[in-house]
DNA sequence: CTAGATTTTCAAGAGGTTTTTACTTGTATA
DNA sequence: TATACAAGTAAAAACCTCTTGAAAATCTAG
């Protein structure tokens, strides 16, 4: 029998809901008005590979599901967010148990979907940006930058990596493009807040300000 | 080598705090003064098992270690409390991926970030520095002096080295100029916490004082 | 295809950082 | 002690980086 066919004969015996997608593509495209609880996640996927899937899949924990034994893709995947690996042939009995795991883990908060940082508000979910109460409309690229830096309240966010990060949707982005970006980004965040939570580490990079001060 | 001599030497190289259990007994009594972040947990232990020992620890995500690769044990495990389950003989980059993914998901742990000496402390997510509680501003180049310095903490590090290290990021770095940074860090760190923890040692480098000299 | 929005490029000014130059102080060795 | 050389400091020049405006290029929807 096919191995999705059994895992979903399985899975709907044991309660769980399930949705299939047969594509990468699919997949997103589930994601999209769907939100699940847990994602498995097959690297080989007609198609975006599951590879490219991952990246794109936020706030739902994903066990990846693959014949790949490759240590390295194993690690790579862990590290590039995936909760669990479990490799083909596997036991039914242990891939249940690892989903239990993590649906264990996930506690049901309704805020799940929602960023804050100071009087800023990002619903990752509607992708709806909020600053001192009043809505502000961010093109995407902007809206890539806000929510990156929120998603590492405490961290500062080198070039390289919002590069990187926002670049994967844009066609080509420099770093001069980004500073207008930023600039622009901070001008909406101040003309409906009242003040710029984005603050310069110098020849660095970014990071939002306030966060992680330590204390003696 | 034995197992736990071996996975102690590369989480200490991956920069982790590291403390010991050699019983299920003595694992109880660690736990019971200390919070670590994580366990590692084997099953075979002196004194109470591994099986034992899970049920009695809250709060911390257990990763049970074992050479019983037995599906029942790993899913019973798995059900009871465990967050992940490590067969050996595992691959060490796996074992430190999957830990990786744990504390991805505990509270993001600050402490993890924070070097100190003496009352100094360097933040190295935010890259706040304090020294004696007053926050101080540095520059890139006077940053990656002292976090190098406080990452060895009980060694001389040379001129050379530091001049390789340092200016990867500056356009061109000669003595003199390292010299002047030097000179301004420590005002700076002088200014805010009273004392200036970096030493010269007369011809070779600098070093951070009451480090005491530690054996290559 | 056109209009509107988004993204990128170019340019200038402000402000912070790094390096240089010159000098003083300190240390080892003959 | 004298000398040579290393280390520390100060001021200013040279250099980068950040921010922002205006305009060109590109994309997207109707």
């Amino acid at each position: 029998m096919h191995i999705g066919n059994m895992l979903e004969e399985v899975l709907c015996k044991e309660g769980y809901r399930v949705s299939r997608a047969y594509s990468g593509t699919e997949a997103l495209l589930v994601l999209s008005s769907a939100r699940p609880d847990l994602v498995l996640l097959d690297l080989r996927l007609p198609g975006l590979s599951g590879e490219e899937v991952l990246p794109r899949i936020a706030g739902i924990p994903v066990i990846i599901v693959s014949a790949k034994a490759d240590m390295d893709d194993k690690v790579d995947l862990l590290l590039g967010g995936a909760a669990d690996y479990v490799t083909k042939p596997f036991d039914v009995k242990e891939l249940l148990a690892r989903i239990t795991v993590q649906l264990r883990q996930t506690a049901p908060s309704p805020d799940a979907f929602v960023l804050t940082h100071d009087n800023i508000q990002v619903n990752t979910a509607t992708r709806d940006v909020s600053a001192g109460g009043t809505a502000v409309k961010l093109t995407r690229t902007e809206y890539a930058i806000l929510k990156l830096l929120l998603q590492n309240p405490s961290q500062v966010i080198t070039k390289t990596i919002l590069l990187e990060r926002i670049c994967e949707d844009t066609p080509d982005c420099t770093e001069s493009s980004l500073k207008m970006h930023m600039s622009n980004l901070r001008r909406k965040l101040r003309d409906a807040g009242g003040k710029d939570p984005i603050e310069a580490v110098w020849g660095i990079g970014f990071k939002l300000s306030g966060a992680g001060n330590l204390q003696a």
